[in-house]
DNA sequence: ATGTCCACTAGGAGTGGA
């Protein structure tokens, strides 16, 4: 089983990356951020057309998450979460879904923009509602998933230049805190518990060349249980839906894809 | 490099967000 996730800035400007992607890369589940489209107008006739089923929660203009799941002979996800409970005001940021044996959630952290800003301390109220709604409905046992744009960097290995961001935005002790408190309910990191040392990232500024010169951040990540974590045969960057094809321009971020020793259906 | 790209409003270029 292939699972991924990819904030795609506009799943109406990028759509044509986005089908390109699954049609050749053919994963199973697709966690999606920043659909900046609201459910009735996402263009699920084009999903349908390429095999996928998609369960949305977006709203006009901003955020907007998404389920993609392959629909050959497997049934459309169910919706078993829409929203964060609490922090609906702050933006469309999660679904959760089950799909294909697995409960799988979606989410796009707000991004605080500067550590003064009052968005910071929304912030980090939404990563605590998080928390408090992952304890809630958290099946020990389960295969769970909970993939997206986290916008924050775990760890200094998960930065390009870890000593120009000390105590800057997605770099702050509050940040890590909180991301460290989900794995304490049992979300693990799967890229970094598979490779503890490798410097990779999954979104790099449009401005300034960053991608070229490969000054990126690890931002965009996949957690789960240990039912998943015993299964992960390799997590990896798809670098090229990142970079510019003729005159179409790529999301800021790449597609982050596991491999499970797991089968579909 | 304050560097780019998105949607929205408006009917063009500016604004807010990332």
């Amino acid at each position: 089983m292939r699972i991924a996730t990819w904030n795609v800035n506009s799943v109406v400007a990028r759509l044509d990356f986005v089908l390109d992607f699954l049609v050749t890369r053919q994963p199973d589940i697709v966690c999606v951020q920043e659909l900046k489209i609201d459910d009735q107008g996402f263009p699920r006739l084009a999903f349908a057309q390429v095999g996928y089923a998609v369960a949305t929660h977006g709203q006009p203009q901003w955020n907007g998450v998404a389920v993609f799941v392959r629909s050959e002979a497997a049934p459309p996800p169910e919706i078993v979460q829409a929203g964060l409970p609490g922090q609906e005001a702050n933006g469309a940021r999660l679904i959760t879904v089950r799909a294909l044996g697995l409960r799988v959630t979606s989410i796009y952290v707000p991004n605080g923009k500067s550590i003064t800003h009052p968005d910071f301390a929304m912030k980090l109220g939404w990563l605590d509602a998080l928390a408090a709604h992952l304890r809630e409905t958290h099946e020990p046992d389960a295969l769970s998933i909970v993939g997206g744009d986290f916008n924050l960097c775990p760890g200094d290995l998960d930065t390009w230049n870890p000593a120009a961001h000390v105590g800057r935005i997605f770099h702050t002790e509050a940040e890590r805190s909180r991301f460290e408190a989900l794995r304490t309910l049992g979300f693990k990191d799967l890229f970094r518990e598979k490779y503890p040392n490798d410097a990779t990232f999954s979104w790099w500024d449009y401005r300034a060349g960053a991608f070229h010169k490969k000054h990126g951040l690890r931002i965009d990540l996949l957690l789960g249980t240990d039912a998943v974590l015993d299964r992960v045969t390799s997590v990896s960057v798809d670098r090229d839906f990142r970079k510019k094809r003729s005159d179409r321009i790529p999301s800021d971020h790449a597609p982050v894809v596991v491999e499970l020793d797991l089968p579909v259906g």
